[in-house]
RNA sequence: GCCCGUGUAGCUCAGGGGAUAGAGCAACUGCCUCCUAAGCAGUAGGUCGCAGGUUCGAAUCCUGCCGCGGGCGCCA
């Protein structure tokens, strides 16, 4: 079983409570779309055959030389309408051959019903898009409060390679529901509360145990200055996180000190904060230089003074109970088919872990922020932790039914051996260095082409960044979110084929033609029907923009829209080679052609927009 | 052991009931007096892990098996 990726739908079996949140999604539709429309059109064939409509569903047409459409309905009705599946399809097309939309209606094979659309239909389709601000995709009618919870930096721990699937698909995805009309909330979700506090705690008091925050007695103010450097604490935080998966002791003394610091002692607080400044400083840049912000910057700690209160409300609500000096909540249901632990409230020596402050995150998410949908963008490996606090958070009421709470899992980044990428010297690629590699690759593709050769250096520059960048988001969003995929830098700073700089690069093209139309007076006009193959493929592409934004929402998954905007950018490619613009000597089609292109432009640009990618003026 | 995911071209990956299974890379052949060649056109490359089942139709759904990755009470 098992399929990849599909719209939501009950996943817990027997939980009374679907985990997903309403995903209905009936538009408010100002432009039909075509492939909606023609559905319409061949629904009403079988209705008026006494089918039901439904078979009349129309997609995109497998084998293009048979048509732009197809229907393969009459296949699926033959049984219910006891009628050969031919017979019914030679019916249909019967009937969908008068409407005006439609140029000609064929019957192929078994029953595929074959549907041509009548080019000055398409011209006309187009021309209304021009005018559309959205290019046809509709807006939700019922906008919810959407909080996205990605990128999942730590404290001491550098942003890697592991935090750029976070990252940019949850930049993605914010982009995506806030497109559809969604109030999206992005926050960070900062890991500051757990054991790591614990851990750099003990380890810096074993390395400079003279440091005031250590010593139980003083009183006076803490220095100003941060005791240690964001490179002290990468450094830190590996040998001591080794040292206690080997040494129980100091297991122990990392789990005292984090009770410690929840608890509140002054030392660790005021040391806890200088840590937390200087790990937020440098993920602030490497969120900024990819391009990805947020809208608040919550951590684990921002909850911590809901948790005694969420606690305690647990207890009296019945919820809670003590196993082995622990306070956990039950998730375990009658018909598991596995043994889900419980989640972990308070631990034994008292200290919470992180699926208490998630609960209370979700509390805090629901009362304060209002939000009616959670989406959790971290790694497929946490899917059981989810599992633990989605049910918690269910069972007690925290998160009530009408709000959903999904976990948006991706898949790891392997290296060529199959295993979670490291580096030779069996480290981690640092987020840094990947932006500064991929960066430092486009700026030796422009030295290489001689059309960069006069740029200004600040534009050289910034080209240098935005293609680099596009290849590399381009190249991780492109794979489906919960495969496992294999880190190959050379895909990601490789420019020519299925890559971002290739969907910049037509762009950019377009953005060209434009330009030098302009200088020579020309405008664009009415878009009319087309009259070259290559011009009227690249108007049926254009008009499917609707469909792939709506899966992509649906599926919470952004690689369907980096396909097609690979696909679009594609065929105009072809276009390009076939009808020269500027050339074209009839007015008309000239001026058509270029309000063409400028809406490839857009649909590139929103497209590329909505996976995080900017689009230079030239490259 | 139980649970989750995964197996498609030499490599990296799409596709998840519909016609002859696609793309990029790598290989080979062409195309810049013409809007940017980061491009375009073409050739070659596949028992969709294996075996059953459901269906008019299966890479896609179901069952079993095999390989790989991951998770399984006080880490995140």
């Amino acid at each position: 079983m098992s399929p990849r990726l599909r719209v939501p739908r009950r996943r817990l079996g027997g939980t009374p409570r679907p985990v997903s949140g309403p995903t209905g999604h009936p538009y408010a539709c100002p432009h039909m779309p075509l492939r909606a429309h023609l559905s319409d059109i061949v629904g009403d064939a079988f209705a008026s055959l006494g089918l039901d409509r439904r078979f009349g569903e129309v997609v995109p047409a497998s084998r293009p030389q048979f048509g732009d459409f197809q229907c393969n309905g009459a296949m699926a009705a033959a049984r219910e309408a006891g009628r050969p599946p031919r017979e019914i399809a030679a019916d249909v097309a019967g009937i969908v051959a008068r409407a005006p939309e439609v140029a000609g209606v064929d019957v192929a094979g078994p029953g595929f019903i074959n549907i041509t659309v009548a080019d000055d239909t398409l011209g006309n389709l187009l021309d209304g898009l021009c005018a559309d601000a959205r290019l046809g995709v509709p807006t939700v009618d019922r906008p919810q409060v959407v909080v996205v919870d990605y990128g999942g930096p730590n404290v001491a721990k550098p942003m890697h390679v592991g935090h750029l699937r976070s990252t940019i698909i949850g930049d993605s995805v914010a982009r995506i529901f806030g497109f559809v009309g969604h109030r999206v909330i992005r926050d960070p979700h900062f890991g500051d509360w757990g054991l790591q506090m614990g851990m750099l705690i003990v380890e810096l008091e074993r390395r400079r145990p003279d440091l005031p925050y250590f010593d139980p007695d003083y009183t006076g103010p803490y220095p100003q200055e941060p005791p240690v450097t964001l490179d002290d604490l990468q450094e830190m935080y590996p040998e001591v996180a080794a040292r206690c998966a080997d040494d129980p002791e100091w297991a122990a003394k990392a789990r005292r000190a984090t009770v410690e610091l929840q608890q509140g002692r002054p030392g660790y607080r005021a040391l806890w904060e200088h840590m937390v400044k200087v790990s937020q400083e440098s993920q602030r840049r490497d969120f900024a230089d990819l391009g990805v912000t947020f809208d608040v910057w919550y951590s684990e700690s921002t909850v911590h003074d809901r948790v005694g209160p969420m606690i305690e409300r647990l207890r009296r609500g019945g919820f809670v109970e003590e196993s082995d000096g622990a306070l956990i909540v039950r998730v375990d249901l009658p018909d598991d088919t596995r043994e889900l632990p419980p989640l972990i409230l308070v631990t034994s020596d008292g200290g919470y872990l992180y699926g208490t402050t998630d609960l209370a995150t979700i509390e805090m998410r629901v009362e304060d922020m209002g939000a009616e949908l959670v989406l959790y963008v971290v790694d497929a490996r946490q899917s059981d932790h989810f599992e633990q606090v989605f049910r918690a958070a269910r069972k007690t009421g925290i998160a009530p039914p009408d709000v959903g709470l999904e976990h948006i899992a991706f898949g790891t980044m392997n290296g060529p051996d199959g295993k979670p990428f490291k580096t030779r010297e069996g480290g981690v690629v640092r987020l840094r260095d990947l932006i500064e590699m991929v960066t430092a690759a486009a700026d030796k593709r422009l030295t290489e082409a001689e059309i960069a050769r006069d740029y200004p250096p600040e534009e050289r520059e910034r080209i240098a960044q935005q293609v680099g960048l596009a290849a590399l988001k381009f190249g991780d969003l492109i794979n489906n979110r919960v495969s496992d995929y294999v880190f190959d830098l050379e895909r990601f700073t490789s420019f020519e084929g299925k890559t971002g700089p290739y969907l910049q690069y037509g762009a950019v093209r377009i953005k060209s033609i434009l330009r030098n139309a302009a200088d020579r007076g020309f405008e664009p006009g009415p878009i009319v029907a087309p009259t070259v193959d290559a011009e009227r493929t690249l108007m049926l592409w254009l008009t499917r923009l609707p469909d792939v934004v709506t899966r992509a929402l649906e599926l919470r998954a952004p690689n369907g829209i980096a396909e097609f905007a690979y696909e679009l950018t594609s065929v105009f490619n072809r276009f390009y080679e076939r009808c020269h613009i500027i050339g074209e000597t009839d007015p008309g089609r000239r001026a058509s052609w270029l309000s063409l292109v400028r809406l490839t432009l857009d649909e590139i640009s929103l497209l590329l927009g909505l996976l995080g990618i900017d689009v230079p003026d030239r490259m």
